[in-house]
DNA sequence: AACCTGACTTCGG
DNA sequence: TCCGAAGCCAGGT
C-alpha cells in the first residue's frame, strides 16, 4: 500500500506518451490534448521529467511544437537525437524534425 | 501555506 | 518572420 496517488490527468498523460509508436514524434501539446487537458502542457512536461524513467517511457518521442529537442546540449540532447535517429526519425539541419511527416497521428 | 521552477504553447507587436 | 510576455498545471522548497 505505499503507492502513491497520482491524478488522473497524471495517469492520461502517462497513457498517451506510452502509445507513441517507434518511429514517431508527438508533441507536448499533442499529448496535452489527448490527454484531456489542453493546456496543461507544462504539466506534460513536468510528468515527463520526473517518471520517464520509472514509468519506462519513450520520452525521446516527445518534443516541442516546432520540431526540435527541447533538452539543453548538457542534458539528454545527444541521447535523445541518437535514440531518435535509431528509430529512423531523420535530423534536417539545425536539428530539427519534420513533424508533417513524423509527427504521430492518432 | 505561499512562492518558484520547469524537457511548453500561443498570441500580440 | 522573429521575439517577449502571459497562461497553465503539478511538484518541490
Amino acid at each position: 500500500m505505499g503507492q502513491k496517488e497520482r491524478s488522473p490527468y497524471y495517469l492520461a498523460a502517462i497513457k498517451v506518451i506510452k502509445k507513441i509508436p517507434k518511429g514517431k514524434v508527438a508533441t507536448y501539446g499533442q499529448i496535452a490534448r489527448l490527454a484531456g487537458r489542453p493546456q496543461a502542457v507544462r504539466a506534460v512536461a513536468w510528468f515527463l521529467h520526473s517518471s520517464s524513467k520509472k514509468e519506462k517511457l519513450p520520452w525521446h518521442r516527445v518534443v516541442n511544437a516546432k520540431g526540435e529537442i527541447s533538452l539543453s546540449l548538457d542534458q539528454g540532447y545527444f541521447t535523445q537525437k541518437q535514440l531518435l535517429e535509431k528509430e529512423g526519425v531523420h535530423f534536417s539541419l539545425y536539428d530539427k524534425i519534420d513533424l508533417k511527416k513524423y509527427q504521430w497521428s492518432k
